[in-house]
DNA sequence: GCCAACGTTGGC
DNA sequence: GCCAACGTTGGC
């Protein structure tokens, strides 16, 4: 039997277009890119703890109109120091943390494909994605869990 | 631009 | 440890 370590998980992790968009991450060196800059503990955790590389991934873009998911990717490295929060001049700067004991980690993502866009007020007419931690009345948590059975929905969608 | 919901901070 | 104040997220 396959032990959890090892299985295939599925995530959305929210991205505002106009900071990096999918169309970002597709031009990015290898398509891939650390995803960085994320300063909220249980967002962190999950990919220090629960994330694995392989593991699907649903690119959603927030704080835009209309959001929604716009594509694939995967996880492309296990997670690993943020540079970003040594950087002075970075808006990820923590004057907190240190190169002892890092406070913020970053997997690599890595782009699969675009989709058309799946809106969240789409997503919201499926009875079978209701259960989606995005859909949640005040989720603002940028990485979130997917189940198997919600990806495997999406993917008849989209 | 508004504001509900949530996470974090810090005084006590 | 409580909780008010504050800052942020993100849909609308």
């Amino acid at each position: 039997m396959m032990s959890n370590s090892t299985s295939t998980r599925y995530w959305l992790m929210k991205s505002e277009p106009n900071v990096f968009s999918i169309d970002d991450l597709e031009k990015c060196p290898r398509k891939t890119e650390p995803w960085d800059g994320i300063r909220n503990y249980q967002a962190r955790n999950f990919m220090r703890d629960d994330m694995s590389v392989g593991d699907g991934i649903l690119f959603y873009h927030s704080n835009c109109s209309p959001p929604g998911i716009a594509g694939y990717a995967e996880v492309a490295r296990e997670a690993y120091t943020d540079e970003t929060q040594f950087d002075k001049v970075s808006n990820y700067f923590d004057e907190k943390s240190s190169r002892d004991k890092p406070r913020w980690l970053n997997v690599d993502v890595k782009f699969v494909r675009k989709t058309k866009l799946l809106s969240l007020h789409e997503m919201r007419e499926h009875k079978k994605l209701e259960t989606m931690k995005v859909l949640q009345k005040g989720s603002r948590l940028s990485i979130t869990p997917v189940t198997p059975e919600e990806w495997r929905y999406i993917q008849t969608l989209i």
